[in-house]
Order: structure tokens, then sequence, then C-alpha cells
DNA sequence: TTGTTGACTCCCG
DNA sequence: CCGGGAGCCAACA
């Protein structure tokens, strides 16, 4: 279902993410109908704003990890956010996400909807 | 419309 | 586990 602003809609959905539980790019691009789409989520996640509401921090790679980008102070700043939501990372891996497979987060199907559901 | 750019992933050695 | 290469998608120039 190609909605416009795919962007929106990566937002809402991330949005939706628990404290604590986390969302792989892959996986966030699959709840909203575009399994290959792992790259536009970051991308996507890339444009927000500073002061966002947006939980970014939430999503990582399929690998377990915080991914590096070109400004390594925000991987650092989204490993200090999740450390702070009780995320434990690997002692000799900073950026590897302990227990990773036990957090991650499936949505509702209703978070999946609330945009279509008029009828 | 074509080419480029990423906070990605999978497949080989 | 590490490194290289190809495929994918959306936004931008």
């Amino acid at each position: 279902m190609p909605m416009t602003n795919f962007n929106a809609r990566v937002y809402a959905l991330v949005r939706q993410i628990p404290p604590g539980r986390l969302m792989t790019y892959s996986g966030v691009a699959a709840a909203l109908g575009v399994p290959r789409g792992a790259r536009a989520v970051g991308w996507a996640l890339a444009m927000l704003p500073i002061g966002t509401d947006v939980p970014w921090q939430r999503v990582v790679n399929a690998r377990g990890e915080v991914s590096e980008r070109a400004n390594h102070l925000n991987a650092d700043l989204q490993v200090d956010l999740l450390a702070a939501e009780g995320v434990r990372f690997a002692p000799d891996a900073p950026r590897r996400i302990l227990a990773f497979r036990r957090l991650l987060w499936e949505p509702p199907l209703t978070a999946l909807v609330d945009q279509d559901n008029k009828g």
C-alpha cells in the first residue's frame, strides 16, 4: 500500500516502540510493507531534527548493534540513551547489544492500521 | 528521468 | 568473525 510520506509512517511506528525495546531497520521496513526498505528507514531517521520526540535510538541494525554513521557522536548518544533505558552493551564491543533478540519488539497489528481504519 | 547517497542486509570467501 | 560486493528503497540534485 504505497502511501505518501514514507518518513511519516516510519516515525509513527517508531514512536510506538516501548522504552527498553528495540526494532531493526529491516523490521520497521517490513512492518510498513517494504521488506527491503531498511536503508530507506535509516534515511528517514537520519533526517530527524535534534529535539525530536521520535525515539530513534530504539532502532538498530539486524546484527544487534548500534550502526556507525558519519556523525559517530550520534551513535554514542544512541548508546547512551539506550543504556538509560536499561539496555546493556557488550563490554568488549560497545556498540553490540546484549540479549538483543530478547529486546526485539513486534508492533501489534492495531499499530499498523490506525491511520487507515477509516472504514 | 537518470544518477547519487546513506543510521541496511544478505551472500561469499 | 572480518572484509568485499551486490541488491534494495526513498529522497535529492
